[in-house]
DNA sequence: CCTACCGATCGGTAGG
DNA sequence: CCTACCGATCGGTAGG
């Protein structure tokens, strides 16, 4: 990928995290980087393609760092709360990016639609491992572990709602206060 | 709203979820009821208009669950478990129409859009309130209470991802189990 | 990266 | 609820 091909990709994808995938134009896209859209088609062979790029760098990204996690050594606590900071950090530091992947990616067609599907699945499994090893632990709940999964991952996507790079938590306070979140609940312990 | 719109309206909402808004056309939706596209602007104004009567109807469906909680006498807790329960038998019992409203109100403009952001704020309020009364009680931990809030809103809505009505947990399940998780966490209480 | 352009499809209207 | 139709915009290509 050429230094120009990542500079119109970020733009593009300014520009789509604001009005989603569908009802983005293709001039949209070419009228914030003040050229034709004809042009665009040198860098990019379709619309869809720069979704797609977009949506499997991202699930990459998370391929990548579940991947380390689950390797290590640490109790399943100490995993799950890595696991989370991981997942903040990326999604804080490639806001645009992300909520393109989280919002848009149902708008993939054909091959890559599955694809992007079986890598997220992927990395859910990785999550869910973690969990399940804190239940054989002893330390989680017995929970329905699929259930529990999901409640995690939604938790943690939802910070790109809400997150402000200028506000006063920073990536690695949030991933914290979720942590204690996801993990003793909103109930004050009873000691 | 006569017998014939509200048809209309629920063929077009089974399509809508599955494309989307944006990339759903308003001859798809006419395609779906076996009629022309003209023909649909008898009963609506706009494509638009589809959108934003489904947004509106689900939003003072949260509306009146959330005023009715929080008039109640129940203590912190509880009122958070009856909200859920409600959230959940809202979003179980009206599927297609609950995936437009979370995924697709930003596409509404102007005063439908404004109009909404204020709507959803104020269910988040009432969210919000029941959350400080059980801080105030010393029955909740003491936590950032914005964040708290959309952390519990965002796994309540997450289950229009995977729930499914011929599945084994029906709503009501559904709604206790999160609330444990609400409440409780993942750690299993060290007694 | 641009000019020039294409066929397809879009949301919507007029008139019955 | 339909026929007939509209101007605008869509994603994308040819050729330079």
């Amino acid at each position: 990928m050429t230094e120009r091909k990542r500079q119109i990709l970020q733009s593009a994808q300014a520009v789509l995290k604001k009005k989603g995938y569908a009802a983005t134009s293709v001039r949209d896209i070419a009228k914030s980087l003040e050229m034709e859209p004809a042009s665009l088609y040198s860098h990019f062979s379709s619309k869809e393609d720069i979704l797609k790029l977009t949506c499997f760098d991202m699930a990459s990204k998370f391929d990548r760092a579940i991947q380390e996690i689950n390797t290590l050594y640490f109790d399943a606590e100490q995993q799950l709360r890595m696991a989370i900071r991981e997942h903040v950090q990326i999604l804080t530091s490639h806001l645009d990016s992300a909520i393109i992947f989280l919002r848009d990616w149902r708008n993939l067609t054909g091959e890559s639609f599955s694809e992007f599907v079986e890598k997220r699945n992927s990395y859910e499994k990785g999550i869910r491992k973690i969990i399940q090893t804190g239940i054989d632990e002893g330390r989680f709940n017995e929970s329905d572990i699929k259930f529990a999964t999901l409640t995690v991952l939604s938790s943690v996507n939802w910070i790109v709602e809400w997150y402000n790079p200028e506000g006063k938590l920073s990536p690695t306070q949030i991933a914290e206060k979720l942590s204690n979140f996801i993990l003793n609940g909103l109930i004050k312990n009873k000691l």
